[in-house]
DNA sequence: TGCCTAAAAAATGTATCCAATTTCGCGACG
DNA sequence: CGTCGCGAAATTGGATACATTTTTTAGGCA
């Protein structure tokens, strides 16, 4: 998960450069350099320009005309505005699942819900073991599915930049023994409607799926910002 | 509208590269390389490696590994998804404008609305007159400040990679008298909404707007591709 | 003391060189 | 005759040097 091999070095620029800015490891209140970054990553600009444009088109960074990088950290309103987001490309994305995915994915898709609904029940029942890591995987990959089982270049594309795993990791932090199983089971009812080709079931679900998580992480008072850190702390290259 | 003076050679290059991708003015059938399309923009490639990125993220390029880059014009089957992600993202605008407008940004909305009203007109009094480019550009300005009155960045950046000016002039072309009257009172009727406040009419007015051009383009037997053209066309550096 | 100007310092944008990876073609061998 | 393999060519990725633009600061003059 953490560094693929085949990788750029501008590839793991991006991948380093964006969790260091939402896990506040990179100061918001104070410039950062291109030149910096470079340094810290011990790389040449080049491959961190290209990474810094990608952020730059992402918003987590804002360039201010000769005066260095700014990181932008997403606040409360806009972390519900990505939800919103979420919510109607994500329950387009389980609609279209629902009329184009193949055979294979709707399978994949059931299978899925069904680890994950296994995974809530060894949660439930040995509380100690460390499941919460393969839960979070399970559904980052129930959700990749969906969006590939659209067959939908654009909203891939669109859905790649919206969705950050940090955001989604911390959600899941958030969530409670009553919220995962509720989650596990949201899960199930979309697989179903997908593999059964019930278009709007699938959207609406979706939709609810993923209103439900922002409202949990909305109202709960832990789940402010990320990490809203505000001293310089290095960013290791590796 | 064509050459902004701060424009980087960046810049210039996404701006030409896109349009020329989008309007056939590139060859599909066979590979470009970065090397090709700085010759032919008369730039170095370190400004062509940029716009080329931008181009991949979008998806309007596309690397085959070692072997050239690769033009992708949207298939038709992929502008009906584009339209569809619209109508969710921009009624999401145009609710949110409902919502979250400054008055000025109201008050601009009801004269832009007016202003196509009066373009209109002046088309059906005098058919000789050009006044289609100038509602082509009356219908951007609307668009575009009803996204920037929404308030949400996220927004902004996403409808900026979806919506291409070169997509939207193809859909207007293939607009008649008919199609630009309703257009036109799509506009106020959007307008009056997000002026008085009324976040699920906007949002739901908005929706109606795209997807009726949609359902005109997309049945239209003419508007078929974005000039599907085959032979290579030089594009020329300015 | 305050402001204007100009020089220097900083940051980004561009060009060019080199390295690494992949592809394709050619030839030899089975 | 087909296939394997090696090498040359093509293409992209990364580093560095240089140019341009903007900011900041130092200094002089009113």
């Amino acid at each position: 998960m953490a560094e693929p091999k085949g990788e750029t070095a501008a590839d793991r620029a991006y991948r380093i450069l964006r969790s260091a800015i939402l896990s506040g490891r990179l100061p918001t209140d104070r410039k950062v350099t291109e030149a910096g970054l470079a340094e810290m990553l011990d790389l040449s600009r080049t491959p961190v320009r290209n990474a810094v444009g990608r952020l730059l088109i992402e918003g987590l960074l804002q360039r201010r005309k000769g005066s260095g990088l700014w990181c932008i950290l997403p606040t409360r309103d806009e972390i519900r505005t990505i939800f919103d987001i979420r919510a109607r490309l994500e329950s387009y994305a389980a609609a279209r699942a629902a009329e184009f995915a193949t055979p294979l994915q709707r399978a994949e898709l059931v299978a899925s819900a069904a680890r994950m609904a296994l995974l809530v029940d060894e949660m439930l029942s040995d509380p100690h073991a460390d499941v919460v890591p393969r839960i979070d995987a399970e559904n980052a990959l129930f959700h990749c599915k969906i969006v590939e089982a659209a067959h939908a270049r654009r909203l891939e594309l669109l859905l790649q930049s919206t969705i950050d795993v940090n955001l989604v990791t911390l959600t899941l932090q958030a969530y409670g023994t009553e919220q995962r199983m509720r989650s596990a089971s949201h899960h199930h009812e979309i697989a179903v409607a997908i593999a059964g080709g019930m278009v709007e079931l699938a959207g609406k679900a979706m939709e609810v799926h993923i209103l439900s998580a922002a409202s949990f992480v909305l109202t709960d008072p832990q789940a402010d910002h990320p990490a809203p850190r505000q001293g310089k702390m290095p960013v290791r290259p590796g």
